[in-house]
DNA sequence: TTATTTTAGTAAATCGTTATACTAAATAGA
DNA sequence: TCTATTTAGTATAACGATTTACTAAAATAA
């Protein structure tokens, strides 16, 4: 069955000319041959089936052309379309993507971050935002190149990395501003717990755009949720529910909830069901993402867009860049521009909730 | 900022032996050698943080501990838990995945898999059940080994690979019979179209269901979907909301929709939702998978499971078995069992519908 | 005609690891 | 004491590609 693999020396011989020849025709150097030689070589190539042995080509070069990704899980369907886009802009490069689900541990993620490296692997996406990258420390002294998903360097860090997130205040002054001028008053803030630049960012952006309408600011309508947060794979429909019924069971309760993203958003979904409550005449609901199946939910979700594919496509030719070293100079943080999507599942306050 | 990559020379020196014994040490055979020689090795490697170049070693032994995994896309919730279950499973023997993204391209299939072979990856685990699966032919002549998901072998392929399902009749007849129980007499069959082994079988277990009960069979009520068939991210909600939409306005409407995967029965949620149909207080819908958001969706969702996990376990251990030869012979295919999981879509036929 | 340049290739070293076959030293056996 | 065996390693040749430096033959120039 295992028949002995083609080699470049198989199609050497079969072509009549040196393994080097060969190697010329693979990589493009034909000017240096006549016409009819690599005609030759690449009908032998074919005639063979030969495909070059990467893992030689990659001892001898040093170059894989493979980015590494590290996401909690693509079973969470805003990990799996993220990891779609970005499989697709390193695609388009010319480089194919190895995925890793690090489930938001640390230690998960620089075993990960280590086989990639002793793969040559020399450049990750990071999806996730933890609060420290600091387990990423040696490899980056290394070399080891990151461009990290919504999570700007802060001072503290000691490693330094580009990164790409979407504009997180602006997403949520959006969708506040939405809810502000459908009348809601009280607005639920649907989180889990707050560690991490960009949900720190998204609270500043909520509490701003209440300040400007002149609303006042009620701590008790942060919902930060359970300090144990053993994420999974369901990630936050769980805590959306938690916080959802929480927060609708308060004596003056919340009319709408902005929730930090579009996972949580059917948790609050489900935790407003559990009171009884209609969505949206009774609670309008508003998520961050725009994930697939925000579409698809009863009611539709109004929710913030994340432009994902353009913002892979930049954080891939970023990376690229830093590989190739055409991009040099200090880390990037680049970002980009939230869309709030106006679903079914936000609508005016109800004249009797109205204060 | 790149400093030298470390190697097992520079292991050697700081630990005053030879490449041979750091190798050694690194493949376990420390019995050649005094407890202390191999103590040195290990603070040598420790000190230096050297890690194997695969490359290198994949170069010599010829093996990598990487398989495959082609999936039409993880933007579909469905495939990225999918992918998630081979990852967790394949991980658990020592193996990394590598993961493509087929779209259901048999074209970008096959390049994926050249890719693969080139890589010298050996074994892939293929998600989706394609009519024919003749475009790996080649590269399983060469040895490819592949496991199939959902597409037991028939008798006009060329290829030879094994496979594994749930039971697709069984999981039917499951649900068809609870719909039965509940006095549904004119159920929707809601597929795309019906090209694949597994929705064949699927039909066989909803007609034979079916026959059992003396409810005669209405070819009218099997929506095989567009043939334009153009596979998106999305794949099955737009179909479903489609297909529910037209059985539902048929003169005798359905009272029951069985829909060959959940994003169909989502999107089957969203179609009769368009006609102002309640569920399942006017249509009952079942799914099929039970995936993640089954439970979150309005009314959460009944549906037949797939246990992913351990299906993938066998299929990463079949595959693994294949590649390291201890198991050997013709090929197999392995059966799971579904499980009927009753939630809030189906309910008992309503007095009026009752015919 | 002879010298020079161009054309069309090729030989050989190398990438980092592994594994086979070897060996020097230490120990055991007679 | 001398040989046989065990211990504790090591030298070396691959693995399959790439690439630099080389060369023979042909074409051009003087």
């Amino acid at each position: 069955m295992l028949s002995e693999e083609v080699t470049i020396h198989d199609v050497a011989r079969t072509a009549r000319v040196s393994p080097s020849t060969v190697s010329n025709v693979l990589n493009g150097r034909t000017e240096r041959m006549r016409p009819e030689t690599s005609e030759r070589v690449r009908r032998a190539i074919k005639q063979l089936g030969y495909a070059p042995n990467q893992a030689a080509r990659q001892l001898k070069t040093g170059f894989v052309p493979v980015l590494g990704l590290i996401v909690p899980s693509v079973a969470n369907p805003f990990w799996g379309a993220f990891a779609r886009s970005v499989e697709k802009a390193a695609l388009a490069e010319g480089y194919q993507v190895l995925l890793c689900n690090g489930e938001r541990d640390p230690e998960r993620e620089q075993q990960y971050a280590e086989s990639l490296w002793s793969r040559g692997i020399r450049g990750v996406i990071f999806g996730s935002s933890p609060v420290s990258f600091d387990h990423f420390l040696e490899l980056s002294e290394r070399g080891l190149q990151v461009v990290a998903f919504d999570r700007q360097a802060q001072t503290t860090d000691q490693v330094g990395f580009d990164s790409i997130s979407v504009d997180n205040e602006l997403g949520v002054r959006l969708a506040v501003n939405y809810l502000l001028a459908l009348g809601h008053r009280r607005i639920g803030f649907l989180s889990g717990p707050i560690r991490t630049v960009n949900r720190l960012k998204r609270l500043d952006g909520f509490r701003s755009a209440l300040a400007e309408a002149d609303v006042p600011f009620d701590e008790q309508l942060v919902w930060e949720g359970a300090l144990s947060s053993s994420f999974g794979d369901i990630e936050g429909t769980d805590i959306g529910r938690t916080a959802a019924r929480d927060l609708l069971s308060r004596p003056k309760r919340p009319t709408a909830l902005f929730a930090i993203n579009d996972m949580y958003a059917f948790g609050a979904y489900a935790g407003a069901r559990d009171l009884g409550l209609r969505i949206p005449q009774d609670v309008s609901i508003i998520g961050f993402d725009d994930i697939v199946l925000a579409e698809i939910v009863d009611p539709p979700l109004t929710t913030i867009r994340q432009p994902l594919d353009s913002m892979m496509q930049s954080a891939v030719r970023l990376l690229i860049g830093r590989l190739e070293e055409t991009r040099t100079g200090p880390p990037e943080h680049m970002t980009a521009t939230p869309e709030l999507i106006v679903r079914g599942s936000t609508t005016r306050v109800s004249a009797k909730d109205e204060q």
